[in-house]
DNA sequence: AACAATGTTCAGTC
DNA sequence: GGACTGAACATTGT
């Protein structure tokens, strides 16, 4: 589920919510999410600090922590990647659902309404002293937490990057454009369905190599990325995409009523309109 | 039961 | 080095 704008949303939560409120305990026994960390390294870490800031990169996101005590020395940042289907779920004191939140669109837009919601579900968990919490909820532990996690492989993130740095970073590589668009160290936060919701809008076929898009239309694609960025992070998720609902055998382009293609390109399922995405 | 899945990473190959 | 494929990761949903 996550890519940009569920993760900016995921983000947002967490500084509205979670900031300021003193870190009792933590459960990171969980030894795939939290991997390389033994069990308990990160609770050794973070125990009595608290969050005081929330930023996010791409689809990564990441949280400073105070000093302990009176010390001005800053603790350990708590790196935090959702994966393929994490949510964060974050309570009030006793417990209490925290409105907004990282609300999506859909049945279960906070987390925590999900009847089916598991408590096994739960990789990791930050337990506060005021007795709220802040849970990584994710069904496929495809999520990852850790200390100081290393971002030096993520290009600029797909929402703050300009256009002539995306042009130049994109057009690098004869790669197809939509390889080029998930490729994390190219632009950081496109992922397998805002890349197929970028194209439609651009009208590009997926497979044109990236270095043989004119300036034109990579302008037109820059446009696009950010068109179609903002519009999921307003309407609750990358799947409210225009061209989302198309991704099925036998559906025609909405807009020129063309059958559907399917193929795998740059690794993934992809969906594009033959007849209007050159 | 088989297969695909919104993500990342690594090994192997050309 | 770059690009591509396939597999792996762990689990759920169809």
């Amino acid at each position: 589920m996550p890519e940009l704008p569920e993760v900016e949303r995921a983000r947002a939560a967490i500084e509205s919510a979670a900031l300021g409120r003193r870190i009792d305990e933590v459960d990171d026994t969980d030894t795939w999410v939290c991997r390389p960390h033994a069990p308990g390294e990160i609770a050794d870490a973070l125990r009595g600090r608290e969050l005081t800031s929330a930023h996010r990169r791409g689809k990564s996101m990441w949280c400073e922590t105070s000093g302990l005590e009176r010390s001005r020395t800053p603790g350990p940042s708590l790196g935090i990647h959702l994966g393929m289907s994490g949510r964060m779920v974050i309570t009030q004191p006793g417990g209490q659902p925290t409105e907004g939140g990282d609300r999506l669109a859909g049945p279960y837009a906070n987390a925590l309404d999900d009847p089916r919601r598991n408590p096994v579900w739960d990789r990791f968990t930050l337990t506060f002293a005021d007795g709220g919490s802040l849970a990584l909820f994710d069904k496929r532990r495809l999520g990852r937490v850790r200390t100081d996690p290393d971002l030096s492989h993520l290009g600029p993130d797909a929402q703050r990057v300009d256009r002539p740095e995306f042009v130049r970073r994109l057009s690098r590589s004869a790669a197809p454009v939509k390889a080029r668009l998930l490729d994390q160290s190219v632009i950081a936060g496109v992922g397998n369905l805002l890349a197929d919701e970028t194209l439609w809008q651009a009208k590009l076929s997926p497979r044109r190599p990236a270095d043989e898009l004119t300036r034109a239309e990579l302008n037109r694609l820059y446009r696009s990325l950010q068109k179609s960025t903002e519009a999921a992070g307003e309407h609750g998720g990358v799947h409210t995409g225009e061209i989302i609902g198309f991704r099925k055998t036998g559906r025609h382009c909405p807009r020129c009523g063309t059958e559907m293609t399917v193929a795998t390109v740059g690794g993934r399922t992809t969906w594009w309109c033959p007849q209007e995405q050159r």
